[in-house]
DNA sequence: AGTTAAGCGAGACGGTACGTCGTGTCTTGTG
DNA sequence: CACAAGACACGACGTACCGTCTCGCTTAACT
């Protein structure tokens, strides 16, 4: 998303003054307050300005648009969930759940999925952004299935990533959709109804 | 979403000049035909007036707002599925889920609903209209599960809500986040995961 | 400005329900109250209607147009001023502008002329309404000066047209242009310029 | 009316972009061509945007309303009056008012005037820009006055404001109310009221 | 007494303009 | 060059007012 090419550690010295890094992380912590606050429709590129003590000017070099910067502010604030083998494919499961549910508790940034989808709908260069990101839940639960398959708990045959809808599906209907509380409970009861029909 | 409250079944009667019904159906499917020529949110109210050849006050005494006005006109063109009894849990499932599969295909108000979540995360009227809207596609589920319960195919102890999110849950997800198909084939791995003692 | 047309005392009676007269009252009351708490320009039709308990149809029914209305009110708000003879100009012309002067002072209606000349503009209708009212500050004028001309005290010759502009003139000039006093001093300073000219 | 305070003839020059130019005279040319055409009531915003090739919220950052943007167009249609002292009182004012009597001949802009001073009665700063510009007809005519009393041609306790005001008001009444032509005659017969003694 | 045409209250309606807001770009002067 | 400040084009927003209309009810005068 970020305009800035991929600096070239040696040569490609740009010519004037070199970009301030105290104004990206103002920008982004603006965001990231503002988001927060009225919500990421609501929120408004001049506010962000203001907030971080920015020129908008500045804001747009930086970020192709509004959608651009949420969604970079989104993935800073997003912690990722590594992938810990606990032995089990259950025990794996359960515990990378668990922290998706934290990671949905935590209020930040909240509406900012819900905005989002509404605008890759017809923003292409976003629509890849964001796919990137869901990639981020994706990748660690395709290891764990991964290994359920070798450890034998999964068939061979078996389609990781329909799986992997299966399961995150839930969470993704309860957020954007039913808005019904995502929990501890929301984990048993998920992996009470997938666990048993995939074993060997 | 429309303002008129609930028509008291005897008399009544509102005193001045009553609502035309064919504002309703012009501005409804002006906004159905804008929706699915230009996407929802390049979706106007100025245009809707003028190709429903309404004036904007008019469509504003009826809905409060464009979110409003599209989710009214996306229940409209949203064809219900009739619960049919097939004889077994497997069978209406299956009937269920690809009819569905066949509204997720069908082009028109495609990014309706990826649009109105991110509004009706700060506007409880839509929320509210929303749920309702969700309403429709989980109660014939509902029933089919009950039957299921009823005939001896699911466990009289399993929670029909968690199961219905974990049914719907992968839909949702494809079409709102991974905009991967949502075909026949995902509603046979879906069962195959979901259901696989009852397989065969 | 009226619509309904001068009654014929016999025949022409009209058929269906008659007009209530108490409906042209609250409307005119309304009209001059609010008139006089905002203001013509924000006059609203809409607020006349509520304020009169009557509907805008019936309004409408009656002044053709929200000036025809205003003017009707400020037809009715003027006194007029009867024409005395004193037995001189000067004592004639003196007792017709000190009342003038009283007439402007009273507060109701201050800016009903003001709003009403911009729209005369390009209103046929009221434009031949306002000459109509105009015509009654002049005609008891003109009176008193054909009375100076039989009296010897102005020259047969005097263009009485103009000299009422000239009288007038500065009543008009403080009220809708200067927006500077209107009293008993202008009265006197204007009789001091003018009436020594006139002298034969 | 303009919003921009007197700027500090030194220094203080504001810091961002500053205002062009262009779209001054843009938007005024347009609002003077557009007042011509239909007249001030029927002149809208949109279309003033529209003719000048300028944004809407570019214009309300100069001008505070429609009101604001027709004086301001008007001042400058306005050719100003220039005093030429022709040796006496009476050549003074006769070269003078002959000069006013063509301003209001001359069409564009006609009907400014009458619709501004309605709206000026509640908008303070238009009331004051209008002032303003009333002074630019008084003040060539007080000097001319002044002269006059200074010739000994006019006595020197005369209170030369009440006799602008006579000689004005009758071009304001004309113009305002009675919408009869203003002319050389008015002015011979103006004069010949004002200043009898000194005729010939 | 019943008929009938108009008056009337309520409020919907088309049309038009309003003034504001938000996005993304552009143009200054300054560091 | 980056940057702050803020002007700018574009386009949508939701509101307000005008004058008309469409209901159902009421009121008299005429049959």
């Amino acid at each position: 998303m970020e305009i800035v090419p991929p600096v070239d550690p040696v040569a490609a010295r740009p010519r004037g003054r070199p970009r301030s890094a105290e104004v990206d992380e103002a920008v982004l912590a603006a965001t990231v307050e503002l988001a927060g606050e009225v919500g990421v429709s609501r929120l408004s590129m001049d506010d962000v300005a203001v907030r971080a003590k920015v020129s908008k000017a500045t804001i747009y070099r930086r970020w192709s648009s509004k959608e651009a910067l949420v969604l970079d502010a989104l993935r800073g604030a997003m912690v990722p969930i590594e992938d810990v083998d606990t032995g089990s494919l259950r025990g794996d499961l359960e515990r990378y759940l668990r922290e998706l549910v934290k990671r949905f508790q935590s209020g930040k940034m909240r509406d900012v999925l819900p905005h989002l989808i509404g605008v890759a709908c017809h923003d292409a260069n976003l629509r890849c952004s964001l796919d990137d990101y869901l990639q981020t839940r994706r990748v660690p639960l395709h290891m764990i299935l991964e290994r359920g398959v070798g450890r034998g708990e999964l068939a061979v045959d078996t389609d990781l990533d329909v799986l992997i809808d299966v399961i995150l599906g839930p969470f993704a209907y309860r957020k954007l959709l039913a808005q019904t509380p995502i929990d501890e409970e929301l984990v048993d009861k998920l992996l009470a109804i997938v666990l048993p029909n995939l074993q060997r």
